[in-house]
DNA sequence: GTGCTAGATTTGACTATGTCAAGTCTTTGG
DNA sequence: CCAAAGACTTGACATAGTCAAATCTAGCAC
């Protein structure tokens, strides 16, 4: 599976280095993280330990993936960039306004754009982001309990 | 007019000062207005002439102002906060990937949340954001031309 | 009109998130 | 193994915003 991740990076002509390997691994175990998770949870390899990274080499390597399209990245508002392994499904997201948890949602038609605006003002469209705002479920006990 | 966004200040229970004031009229001529956007305009005051505010002031302002539901902040990735007027009909907003222009998008449905995930997850929503991303039609030229 | 007080604003330090540029190190093909 | 393109590190810097404490003022009571 460690070797799969450094297949993957080569698939897409990027170098297998133990930093990029590292940080697909860690995104693997958590979706939606943000960099400073990453750095919280110092990028374990595999067997091998903690292994430390810089900050602009994390952005580096996060960038370097989003471009090779293994990688994405949401920033819902009042959160910091938010990166996933899950792409080219074209998915949306729910995020709780009081927790920030966020979870995936399939989108029902598939290819983005899945939806149409009612006016196109001249712009040519090619992806609908949708998030959905509201309260997850153990959130909505903690306000019903108080 | 000045003493119309002064009465609607009040009639949300905020007191009428010429900060407030300043900066309605400045989103009523500039929609979708960063802070940064407000802070180099100097916030003019109907006739009488640039005024100053401190950045402190500027972000408790908006603050108020969201509060009491006479704006609505955006955060489209990778832009700071946008803020603007309209609020309370639940439209929707085109982002144009290049130069960053932002159009408003009146909703179909008109009532938030306009629009259901396929999966609820448990959570209790209360608003459906979409943002289409594209390119505006003078990026779409500019492309073309080069 | 004057004075009082809750509420509004200012000031200045500080935090979080990220970017830039230059130099060093490493992966990989030959 | 070696060279060189590509990846990583270091450290300064930038942007967008927050926090706390002191000062000021709009709006009300008189």
């Amino acid at each position: 599976m460690e070797q799969s991740v450094g297949d993957l990076l080569k698939s897409r002509g990027l170098r297998s280095t133990a930093q990029r390997r590292a940080i697909l691994t860690a995104l693997l175990g958590h979706p939606h993280s943000t960099a400073s998770d990453l750095v919280k949870r110092r990028i374990g390899v595999g067997e091998s330990g903690p292994l430390g990274l810089s900050k602009q080499g994390l952005y580096n390597v996060l960038e370097d993936l989003a471009n090779a399209q293994l990688v994405r990245c949401i920033e819902p508002a009042g959160s910091p960039t938010l990166y996933e392994l899950r792409v080219g499904d074209n998915h949306h997201h729910l995020v709780c306004r009081k927790c920030g948890l966020v979870e995936d949602v399939d989108c029902a038609v598939g290819v983005a754009p899945c939806l149409d605006p009612v006016e196109r003002k001249g712009f040519a469209i090619d992806e609908a982001e949708i998030i959905w705002w509201g309260l997850c479920a153990q959130c909505q006990e903690a306000v019903a309990d108080s």
